[in-house]
DNA sequence: ACCGCTAATACTCAGATTGAGTATAATGGA
DNA sequence: TCCATTATACTCAATCTGAGTATTAGCGGT
């Protein structure tokens, strides 16, 4: 039985009592032409992120993770990072009184795409799941539906929370203004979980949204994980080089451009992305050329390795993130 | 009994039978004129953080340890941030074979400064715990005896590992170069832990530094979580103005100054932070002066709440952080 | 009333960084 | 050979930064 080791003030209630449940979740991603993929086991009433719960011949949390993964994906994880702890007592629809499922988060980051037959885990495109995060080719349609959504959502309630609820929605979806901040993935999402837009917010039996929703269903909230996610890749790739755990091992500077502008969900300048990369020493030349551009031949490149041990910060700015004509 | 609810591969250990045990620990941060300071539980062998057991009546893993902390300390949280979960088998001396202890760590940021009686809990300077952290008066003299101890580290190990070794104290330490990055935190504790240096990464008999050590005792792993919440705040006000959650209602620019000094423990030019402050919009005059400063009466000014409502990311981006005349 | 001390506030300025271009170089294919 | 296409090089103004200098307004003493 688990008592407290260090607590000396008197507990009102039960100390002890309380069955705990720990799983570890990863949302593990990939980068593909199209953009990032994420690591998904299809289910019939939603898809799920591969997951397992905590045993005791796992001597760390990661351990556990990697095990995990490792048994269900074939998946060989390179970058790893927690995410954050879930545990709200109804995430779950009725775990039971005196029982409590936690749920530890972790982001990996992988390069190969080998999607295991073992498991019949898949990977899908990111976007499936959070259509209005990607910019890359404009304003998502899927932003139209939500607009009016959150502007009903703002006027139903009196006037004075109303103009703040109008606010937040402004902030978090740059409603009005013309600048989309990429990073506030979890913002939006709880935003569209607050006011019952997403699905898995919704009880039974109440009406979807009058305009066309697109959230492919996830079970429990997975698509909250993923939300974080992506929004802690999205800040992260801008102060260290973690884009490079995505890359294979050597390729072009438009390869690597792609690449962050599918997670960060906007396009970017071409020649400004590529001086901020010459000059934080990121690459260096491998000397050998991909022809199959398509116009004049790109030098291949690979990561250098030292950066790790040069300057601490080292990211990608994303300096000349420009939006999509409007 | 819990069991996995979403699992479909075939666990090959004991999926059930572990029993957990969830700690919800606080790093309760105020500020003071000479810098920041932690609430800590003084103990015996060791001070500890308020903590306590997640329990059932808990909602919410933040309800939770908002009863815990009002329980423990009469204190009201204004601020929260989840900053990590710790657990690893080994956190704890022997917690029993098949049982795991948890500790989901918390930020939280308060004004005021009563310590309260009821629980004994009392104020510390965050420093006394990681002395060679703070820059404010240059370079702590901490860390003459730790340079001295990393490299003697480094030289202990072959060639090859005894240079990686020397490149990642370098990194963390910034030695050889004048550069120190006040985030590194969590960095630089951890090779403090694995080099031995900080007294709980050392078995027992094992023979200190034979350099002076000073880092006061903290109970488990909470110097650990220490340093992860100093290095989370250190980087969270740059980028977002969580460093009114530590000032009063009315404040002059220099104790804002001080504050963020206090806290990345570097000193910062006057001239440039005001600047930046004025440009930011993130504080507005109260029309009041404050005139016991010894010089010319300074304004009072108070945050702008609405910043938080206009722009999504705004910080002090402790431009002109300058290194204390080495 | 004046002096000197201290700290607040105002203003300056060169160098670096950014955002947004234009110009030129190699390819493959019509 | 011309053209579409992409890579790569170079330019330039606007802004931001780091580091000053200059001026202002209190206080305490004489």
């Amino acid at each position: 039985m688990p008592s407290s080791q260090s607590d000396r003030s008197s507990a009102a209630t039960d100390v002890e009592g309380l069955a705990l449940f720990a799983e570890l979740s990863a949302v593990i991603i990939a980068a593909s032409v199209d953009g990032p993929l994420v690591l998904v086991r299809p289910g019939v009433p939603a898809d799920t992120l591969p997951a397992g719960p905590l045993q005791s011949g796992h001597r760390t949390l990661e351990a556990g993770l990697r095990a995990w993964v490792s048994q269900q994906t074939d998946l060989h994880l390179g970058y790893v990072e927690q995410l954050y702890t879930f545990g709200d007592a109804d995430r779950i629809d009725m775990p039971g009184r005196g029982s409590r499922a936690l749920s530890i988060a972790y982001l990996a980051l992988v390069r190969a795409l080998r999607a295991s037959a073992r498991s019949g885990a898949r990977w899908q495109d990111v976007y499936t799941y959070l259509p209005w995060e990607d910019w890359r080719d404009g304003r998502p349609a899927a932003l139209d539906g939500i607009e009016a959504y959150l502007k009903a959502w703002a006027a139903k309630s009196p006037a004075e929370t109303g103009a703040l609820r109008e606010k937040r929605a402004a902030l978090a979806f740059g409603l009005g203004t013309d600048s989309w901040s990429d990073e506030l993935v979890l913002d939006r999402y709880e935003l569209l979980y607050e006011t019952g837009f997403v699905r898995e917010a919704r009880q039974d039996g109440e009406p979807p949204p009058p305009c066309p929703v697109v959230d492919h269903p996830m079970g429990l909230d997975h698509r909250r994980i993923l939300a974080t996610a992506l929004g802690r890749l999205r800040g992260k790739i801008k102060y260290r080089p973690v884009i490079f755990e995505l890359m294979p091992e050597s390729f072009t500077l438009l390869d690597l451009q792609r690449t962050v502008e599918g997670l960060s969900g906007v396009k970017l300048h071409k020649q400004n992305f590529r001086r901020l990369v010459e000059t934080q020493g990121l690459v260096e030349e491998t000397g050998e050329f991909q022809t199959e551009t398509g116009g004049r031949p790109a030098r291949l490149v690979r990561f250098r390795r030292e950066v790790l041990l040069e300057r601490p910060s080292l990211g990608l700015r994303m300096s000349g993130a420009r939006r999509p004509s409007l």
